[in-house]
Parts: structure tokens; sequence; C-alpha cells
DNA sequence: ACCGCCGCTTTGTGATCACATCAGGACATG
DNA sequence: CATGTCCTGATGTGATCACAAAGCGGCGGT
């Protein structure tokens, strides 16, 4: 039974805590949405343990939350909550585009435009997870040059935090467009425009979530 | 044995994080300390499980590290990290009093000096942990006027990644003067002059990190 | 005297178990 | 028919155990 005690990527606790960690940052899960120790035990095929350790450090990380008799669901943010978080990535993710802004050479445009591509055709698809897998993964491709991995790391967890109510966003209002700022930003990139770089950043981060107050 | 499963305030894995937390933030153990499971599950006088959980948690947040063995000991930062650390701070603790502001009457103003007098005579006993506490005891305070539970969390857990080195960094350099940039931020506060408060709280956050670059 | 190897001890990991609590539903009662 | 009560299954919590790996120190060889 006693498989590998630290395989490097092993590591049984470890293992769940990305798997579930994806799971909610890409909105693959409804917000509300229960999580019980032994179902995942069962479902992964371990024992409560490790399933227990990955949940609380995802409920520390407020990816989850959990009620006053332990039980662990996915959360549901109120509008303050949302309007918030949105506040945070204001604040953030223009700092993060900024600080990448004089290490983002054509490569790295190059492949924006890759993901920004797949995330277009998410939205053709209706995928919303999909969608914000590609929209996700367009700003952390951005935001890794920033070489602020503190800073990324606290914006990451916001993004967790909002999954799942932007899985619940995403499905409501089926859009048929991609992101428009998307190009913005990528425009900004190229010219080498700080200023514009940072508007673009703020109104692409705070678009979507805007329509949920509304 | 089995004492209490659930009683509010008791969850030993609960009381465990609140009170290593509080160590680790306030500067009561030096970087690179070792922390082991049966060390401290003996010193509370409970099992390993619910300190695997905590500290599992404590990590999660940054405030400790694990090496690839599993082995939690206090994080000793690079100076980028602490750096980058200060530039989030600079960041949203500005924004954090902005948004206090409005709220700030007087009797937060009189609590915030009281707090400010028993922060000057922790310098005067050469005090390192009381006057990390009262300092961001002092920086607390103002911002829970602000009704920005996640911002406020997030420059918690910065503080708490700072925990360790504040201590090493202020046990150093002995200073003997309190930080000047209290009495700014306080004057600011009565003044109702925003410009001014942002540029006081960005200085005195800046300011005692800034000797650990030079 | 220095270096490498081996064995013991410490430490983290995961499984399993006993227990208290909680949620939900069935049933009885007004 | 509504409402309160009780019971049962489900669920989280913490303790204990077996195991593997890592750290550490001593011993022997050169």
């Amino acid at each position: 039974m006693q498989s590998r005690p630290s395989d490097s990527v092993s590591a049984v606790h470890d293992r769940l805590y990305r798997t579930l960690r994806s799971q909610v940052m890409h909105g693959e899960l409804d917000p509300g949405a229960a999580l019980t120790l032994r179902g995942i035990a069962k479902r992964f095929g371990v024992s409560m343990t490790p399933v227990r350790e990955a949940l609380r450090r995802l409920v520390a990380e407020g990816a989850l939350s959990m009620s006053a008799s332990g039980r662990v669901t996915t959360p549901e943010l109120s509008n303050e909550r949302i309007e918030e978080l949105a506040a945070i990535r204001a604040l953030l993710e223009p700092e993060l585009a900024s600080r990448a802004l004089p290490r983002a050479h054509f490569a790295l445009i190059e492949r924006l435009q890759t993901i920004n591509t797949a995330n277009a055709e998410a939205v053709a698809k209706q995928d919303a997870v999909a969608y914000i897998r590609t929209n996700l993964e367009f700003h952390r491709t951005l935001y890794l040059r920033a070489q602020a991995p503190a800073m990324l790391a606290i914006a990451e967890t916001v993004w967790l935090q909002l999954g799942p109510t932007m899985r619940a966003l995403y499905t409501r209002l089926r859009r048929n467009e991609p992101p428009p700022h998307h190009r913005m930003i990528l425009a900004a990139l190229k010219a080498g425009d700080e200023p514009g770089l940072r508007l673009a950043v703020r109104a692409d981060v705070t678009q979507g979530l805007r329509h949920l107050a509304g």
C-alpha cells in the first residue's frame, strides 16, 4: 500500500491540492458545491488524511469556504466581496503588467497572441471552463515576466477565490465576443506604452466582474 | 481523552494555527528556526494530526516554508523577496488607509494615538516583539475601517511573511526613536488630507524595510 | 588527521479507527 | 395539515500506528 512518501511530483496531498486548486480556479465547480472528505478520498483512492490537508490548504487560501461545523463548500461570494476582489485585481495587475513591460519581447507577445486565439475559440464554443483557463493563462504569461513571484501569487489567490463565481457569471451571460481589451493590451505592449498598458489591463480586469454588480 | 470536537473557540488545529501564526507574525521566532510535528505536538499536548493541519495552513500562507523533504522552518527571505513584499505593502496599504479615511472619526484617532504611545514604550524598552506587535496593531486598527476584509487579509499575509525578518531586522539595529511617519499619518487623518495620508503610509511602510537592502 | 561509509534516530506521510456532532427525514402529535 | 421530536446515516476531528526517507554521528580506512 504505502506507495511513495516523497516522490517530488508525488506526495498525495500535494497532488490533490493542485488538482482541486485547478478545478476551482478554472471554474469547473459551481458556487456552493459541497466537497466531503470521504467523497474526495474515495474518488482519488486515498485515505482521508491527505484529503484533509489539501482541503485545509485550499480553505486557507480562500479557494473554498468552511462552515462552522467543518463542512467544506465552494464559496458563494457576496456582491461586496466580488467588487473588493475586482478592486484588488485592478490594483495589482496593472502593476504586474507594468513591471513585465520592459521584458516583454516579441516571442512573449507572439505567445500571448496564440493564447488569445485559443481564448477566442473557447468563446466561439461557449466553453466557459476553457474561456476562463485561457483568459487566466493570458494574464499569467504576461505577469510571469514581471519577476515578482509574491505579487503574482497574490493575484492567483484572487483568481482562485473568483473561480466558481466566474463560472456562474460566464455560463449565465453567454458571450459571443472575445474580451476586447486583450487587443489593447497587446497593442500597448508592442508600442511600449506603459500608461496605456496599465489602463488596458485595469479595464480588462474590471470589465467582466462589473456585469455582476449591475 | 477525546475532548471537544467543535467547541467554537476550541478546535485544536485552529487554536494551534492562531497561536503559531501570532508568534510568527510578531517576530517571536528567528528566521530559519525549525518546527517539528512531534515537537509541537508534545509542547501542546496533542497528537500530530492537528499540528500537521496547522503547519500546512501556515505554509500555504507563506508564514512558514517547507523543504523538499517536508521539514518546516521559519522562512529566511532573500533581499529581492523582502523588497517585493515591501512593494506590495506600498501598493496595498495606502489604498487601505485611503478607504479608511472617510470613516476615521475622533475615537479612532485617539485609539491610534494610544497604540502609538505603547509603540514608543516598546522602542524605549528595546522590546522587538512588542514593537512589531504595536506597530502592526496601529496599521490594522486603521485599515479595519476600510471595510475591505479581503484586502486587509492580503496585507496581513504579507506581514506574516515578514515576521521573522522584521525580528531579525529590529533586534539588529536597536532603534531608539519611534517610527516618525506615524505622527504624519495621524496628522493627515486629522486634516482629512487623502494624498498626504497615502504618502505618509507609503513612507512608513517602506522605511523600515529599506534598511535591509542598503 | 581527514574522509567516506554505515547504522541509528529523528521526522514526515498516509492509513485506520473511535468518537462527537450534524443534517435530513420519518413519525407522532397538536 | 402543520410542526416539533427523535433517530439514523453521514461527516469532521483527533489519536495511533507502520513505513520510508532524511539527517546525523560514529567508526573504520587511507
